[in-house]
DNA sequence: TGCGTTTTGATTGACGTACCTCAAAACTTG
DNA sequence: CAAGTTTTGAGGTACGTCAATCAAAACGCA
């Protein structure tokens, strides 16, 4: 009834214990049928490594890098806020943690970064990231050579990553349409979406939701077309400013990237009865924008949770743990000036 | 720079190992003036216990109760259902979660189940329980005696237990008022409460915060008496029935407790347009109910979350560890057909 | 002062894994 | 088949705490 240690794999693959180690930890010096051996010892058994022996055993600490995109925005403070803070909590796992942030404006800048990272000392690699097809290609060189990689915040599909750590984009984005929809769906008139980096798949995700539900659920609105905001607050501003202006009858407004206090500025000079508004990610200017009720709705995910679970699933792949995906979903949440957490 | 260890207790408050042992594991024989040189040390040198070589170290599981009231609802099995798989993911823990459910329909009834309990071969106890004084002092005495107390799901306020795992019900329902008003503003008509067991300290915190909500951000709409569903889906159906027939102007219902499925029964078989919804806690039938856009809104809260919580919180009183108030913070979830997870 | 009692010290062996060394055994290759 | 290389075995130490033992010291009390 005893969880399995090394000892009994030994045993049972009927090896040394110093094989077994090996094996575990992938150290060279083991023929292939020796290790085939071992793992269907592991199967048979199902054993799975003690995390709390393994971590006390271990002198080196885990070294895990955050690899995110250089980008002067309140967003990108909290995360990296909240990966500093996991770091602490998690001082039981000895973790060390590495924020690197690099410029990913281009293709060519995204997966530089990722190479130039100092592959030989990593245990594992949390990444946010555009979706191009160079960073695609520097990620799955990492992963064959073995290194975890988990994509956080923003999805990197079909790079063998196994696991990523953040809300689902798409659901975000019908999230806010269905709740900016029924705000405003006994009236006609217009709804304006504020994008970001075209690139980045998150915000991709979060319009095709959100257009989706729009067009399914309320064909009485009329949808304007995407503006690129550039998770730039003055392109944002400068962006709203216009729709305030133009669209007399805009009853809603949903800011899917980043530059929010460009859109807090401009509505809050703004005379006369204002749209509707549901932004992205709870940041100190969106929570002033929900207290002040510039702002109506807030669609955010718990950035500690993110930066904790991504500590967490990087340690998993690493040591070869299952883990429990119930715990490492991210929720979407929901904001409104009713339920604003303590700051 | 490293972490303090208990060899370092030691050497600083001048004394053996075996008494900073007794001294932290609260083993008796040790005089209280050494006792407050340890606790000096530990202060001073900022020691916490290093949790993997404790459960490491440990022979005996820790045994952690949740007591919890009898019904057969279905929020009920979804919480032990969540508490048990709790378990088995915190095996690392070396935790024994025993469920014991018992009626608490009186005042005498709760108190004596907390009374009743084993209190010599406990370590901590997670206590769903309505608020009333003879609960209250029960559980007062097992704090004084030493045994940690968590409130989960529905608070227990001045029963020095520190710490509640659970959502900010009064939030909970301000939230609920914020959606369902934003929902049918433009129109007057009039809103219901459903409502649930009255000394149920969560709901009241619900119609509090969703009445408050309700008068000062939507005074054009009616707010009718609340109704007693009783946690019954029986009484909730029949109270529904009533509402849909007698008042034509209805534009939106709260139930704010248990008894889903009975609302869902009477909104099934109603012909005409529906009255907009907002039900509490995302119970198989409430997930059916935005399936089938019969409900719109579901606010809810994490179960998986509460469970593994309630068990970190225990843990780290009975060991005097500290606890991160950020992860242990529940959050309200807010639910529509477009956002609901993979069940 | 001497007695018994309480408090403290010194020491030891788990717990399960990581990581290291050295030697023995098993393979390869010419 | 000998020489070299690769693979495996055997064994030990360390990590920080828990838990227990036994002896020594300090204390209270007559």
């Amino acid at each position: 009834m005893d969880r399995p240690t090394v000892h009994d794999l030994a045993r049972h693959a009927k090896v040394s214990l110093a094989t077994v180690d090996r094996v575990l930890n992938g150290r060279p010096g083991v023929r292939e049928k020796t290790v085939a051996r071992v793992q269907k010892a592991i199967e048979d058994l199902g054993y799975a490594r003690d995390a709390n022996a393994a971590s006390l055993a271990r002198k080196k600490p885990y070294r895990f890098v955050f690899l995110l995109p250089k980008a002067n925005t309140q967003f990108m403070a909290a995360l990296t806020a909240a990966i500093k803070n996991a770091e602490t909590v998690h001082a039981a796992l000895r973790a060390e943690i590495d924020i690197v942030q690099s410029s990913m404006l281009t293709p060519e800048e995204a997966s530089n970064s990722i190479r130039s990272l100092d592959t030989e000392n990593i245990d594992g690699l949390a990444i946010m990231a555009p979706e191009t097809p160079t960073v695609r290609d520097a990620v799955i060189n990492l992963r064959r050579s073995g290194i975890p990689v988990v994509p956080i915040i923003t999805d990197l599909p079909d790079t063998e990553c196994g696991h990523f750590v953040g809300i689902n984009n798409v659901a975000a984005g019908r999230t806010a349409a269905r709740l900016l929809g029924g705000f405003v769906a006994h009236q006609t008139g217009s709804i304006a979406v504020i994008g970001g980096q075209t690139m980045s798949r998150d915000f991709l995700d979060r319009r095709l939701g959100f257009d989706a539900v729009m067009r399914d659920r309320y064909p009485g609105l009329h949808i304007l077309p995407t503006a690129e905001g550039a998770d730039n607050a003055e392109r944002v501003e400068a962006i709203a400013r216009a729709l305030l202006q133009r669209h007399d009858d805009l009853l809603g407004i949903y800011l899917s990237a980043a530059g929010t206090s460009g859109l807090y500025a401009a509505l809050q000079d703004h005379p006369g009865p204002l749209p509707k508004i549901v932004v992205q990610d709870l940041t100190p200017v969106a929570r002033k924008g929900l207290e002040t009720n510039l702002f109506d709705i807030v669609i955010g995910q718990d950035l500690g949770h993110v930066a904790r679970s991504a500590i967490r699933v990087m340690r998993a792949m690493k040591d070869q743990l299952p883990l429990s995906r119930d715990q490492e979903r991210i929720r979407i949440e929901v904001f409104t000036s009713e339920n604003l957490p303590d700051p």
